[in-house]
DNA sequence: GGGCAATCCGACCGCCCTGGTAGGATATGA
DNA sequence: TCATATCCTACCAGGGCGGTCGGATTGCCC
């Protein structure tokens, strides 16, 4: 698996936000209820949302979550950076001693590693679709993929 | 991080066949030494590979391993799907039920599972990098930014 | 002001997967 | 027949992940 659930949960969660006006803060109650997962849990999601400044709260009753700005301001892939931290496709990317493409794991081996060209190429095409993609068009989808309600 | 290191070494393992003339099995030990891996866990590994048709190999004495198909027609990405299974940047794409675009997690839940459309593309991202880049390439590219040995 | 609703915070915990080892069976060239 | 090498399966420790728990804090409302 590529992703872990908190990247799952946490972009749902923001969907949902987006879905809601942006007036009054969302309770995360609600939207553990609306989505079926465990409150605990995204409350530790969340918080990795409102540090990157993905979201703003208010505590106390009535207190909660909303957007920082607008769901069409906010490209997935601060969304995904928030939740996963850096994407690295393996373990070498992650503290990039140098900028030169060598890979950490065998610093004097002799040869540039031909594998962190390949990774290079991985992360650059995950980025760039993250980047490519604005909530507001989850938003968008979930809307019109929705069932009337009620009456059926 | 996203992928394992069986992706690691056997994008490695793949990389030094193609740099091995084609003529003789190379020999595991031979690999292991060269990139500094546990020759164990390399078994494993290019067991993975050769499941997948992308290497041959003969037992005994002076046996070992080799591409079965010239490096320029082997798509990194044949390579990864081997060693790690399907491409699936989250749980629900492992086992897809169905051909719709609905999340497994929440197969009655009253809309289209806005997070899949997002994963669907960082999924075709991925992919299309790893169907872009040949092992030819990497073998290419390790010759090139090799140093040159002995006399220094 | 008291209580309730909510965010916040950190410790804890079982499970599973990953990375790796061990040991042996089998095949084959010298 | 011995050395070399692939093949196969079981095993194991460690760590991360998903999730829980308990409590502190904050703020609206009656």
């Amino acid at each position: 698996m590529i992703f872990s659930s908190k990247a799952e949960y946490g972009v749902r969660l923001m969907v949902e936000l987006g879905r809601q006006s942006p007036e009054q803060p969302t309770s995360l109650k609600v939207i553990a209820d609306a989505e079926g997962l465990p409150l605990a849990y995204l409350e530790q999601v969340v918080a990795k949302l409102r540090k990157a400044g993905l979201v703003m709260s208010a505590r106390g009753a009535h207190g909660g979550y909303w957007l920082s700005r607008p769901a069409d301001e906010i490209a997935m892939v601060d969304v995904v950076q928030a939740l996963e931290g850096a994407i690295a496709p393996m373990e070498c990317f992650v503290h990039d001693h140098t900028e030169r493409v060598l890979c950490s794991h065998e610093p004097d081996a002799g040869r540039g590693c031909a594998t962190k060209l390949l990774w290079t190429r991985v992360q650059g095409g995950i980025i760039r679709s993250l980047q490519t993609t604005t909530l507001a068009e989850l938003v968008e989808f979930s809307r019109r993929t929705e069932r009337e309600p009620a009456h059926a």
